[in-house]
DNA sequence: GAAATGCTTCGATTACCATCGAACTATGAA
DNA sequence: TTCATAGTTCGATGGTAATCGAAGCATTTC
């Protein structure tokens, strides 16, 4: 069967527990330097520095240098959803005790992923701007329907700037928790964003995890008009 | 980090050149034998019994034992998409010769995946279903239109088996030659092999590629109304 | 300039695991 | 029963790659 090597190397970059915590450390889409991902992962630097050159020469990697320091982060949003959707398969094998722990509990509410809003409350605001006639399927692909750019407006994110930007504007993204696409793609990244502006959410230092607050909670419960107890 | 742990699990079974080999072969949806597996790996049957308890142990494989034979299938759609994924990323990184050859040329036109249609041909019967309001986005998932349904049974498929059925009917399913989405789930799986029902296309032996005959190609686009020349 | 920090290269060590031959179990055929 | 086929288990072997200490390069700071 031709073109098998080839998953086998990809999967043989990530079949490493070293390099794994390293992926998994940029799932949350920072830029995280050698010395931090070594830390992350529990490995000396020149370990570390070999990993990261095999993650890079393999295309899972970018690199950008800056003075001494050398940031790495994933090389695109696909490298994300291959993870994801690893991290998936996972959580459906394994038992129930996956279930438990407050961190999983925390995760699986919101999370950060590549940047922007995954868990449920990424799925509540995906399912919403699809069901208010936001986000629309054109045939091919996710975009936001004129009404929708008028909502975003309103709600304070620059669709213009972001309309500029190479990157494409409304991407899909597969939840693992859930079994249920949210919104990746520039607006997602700008939507979550723009909720630490507003102070609703913050992230957790060294987690996935997104903490809303509760006047947080409320505003995109009513932002999104979402019914409180579902 | 959490939960790193679990997708270098993952990651090390597929990062295998031979379990690579023999989970790509399954990706037809096949269910296959361990001594086919072997030959599909060029090992011998003891390496492969090895690898195909590892697979199964971690929950990659399904394996349905009938008299001597064990017939070793992927475990679920959501397998399979992952090695999409991966395979995708692949076709991404690669200069440039991934595109040349006829094998390859003939699985970016029409190949199985798990079953139902991908690649060229796939992609145009989703985009097809779809603009014509056959499938659509039911805020959260992908489902069939009652026009869809009127469509299908006089397409001369039995829909209400397949709605009886435990599979859910209609998924979308990321290619990785093309970046959009084909139609995967029963209904995939069902127009599948109707076509080959129909003499419209043919699987080739030991490969993903499926082959269209002339007379199939121009019944497929008149039924989906597509122009042939695009 | 010198010292400090961030990262890479080199070499030696170690641990893991894919591989296969040989022997074994289980199911089916004659 | 006897033979054949399908698959598994066991043990030995070999190769690959992760790991880290030591030394080296590059950049920034003092």
């Amino acid at each position: 069967m031709k073109g098998s090597p080839n998953i086998a190397k990809t999967g043989a970059l990530i079949g490493d527990v070293a390099r794994a915590s390293m992926l998994s450390a940029l799932m949350s889409g920072k830029a995280l330097t050698a010395s931090e991902l070594a830390r992350e992962a529990g490995i000396t630097v020149q370990t570390a520095s070999s990993h990261l050159g095999k993650l890079e020469t393999g295309g899972l990697l970018r690199v950008r240098k800056q003075g001494r320091h050398k940031y790495f982060s994933l090389a695109n949003e696909r490298v994300a959803a291959v993870l994801e959707g690893l991290m998936g398969l996972e959580a459906g094998n394994e038992p129930l005790r996956s279930k438990v722990g407050p961190t999983d509990e925390a995760l699986r509410r919101s999370r950060v992923c590549y940047n922007h809003l995954a868990g449920d409350l990424g799925i509540q605001l995906y399912d919403s701007m699809l069901g208010h006639g936001f986000l629309e399927f054109k045939a091919k692909e996710l975009s936001l329907t004129p009404s929708g750019v008028q909502f975003v407006e309103r709600f304070g994110i620059d669709i213009k700037s972001l309309q500029m930007g190479r990157a494409v504007l409304c991407r899909e993204c597969l939840d693992w928790s859930e079994r249920r696409s949210h919104l990746a793609g520039s607006l997602g990244r700008a939507f979550l964003s723009h909720f630490e502006r507003l102070r609703w959410a913050k992230r957790v230092e060294g987690t996935r995890i997104i903490r809303f607050t509760p006047k947080g909670v409320k505003s995109f419960n009513s932002t999104f008009s979402i019914k409180s107890n579902v």
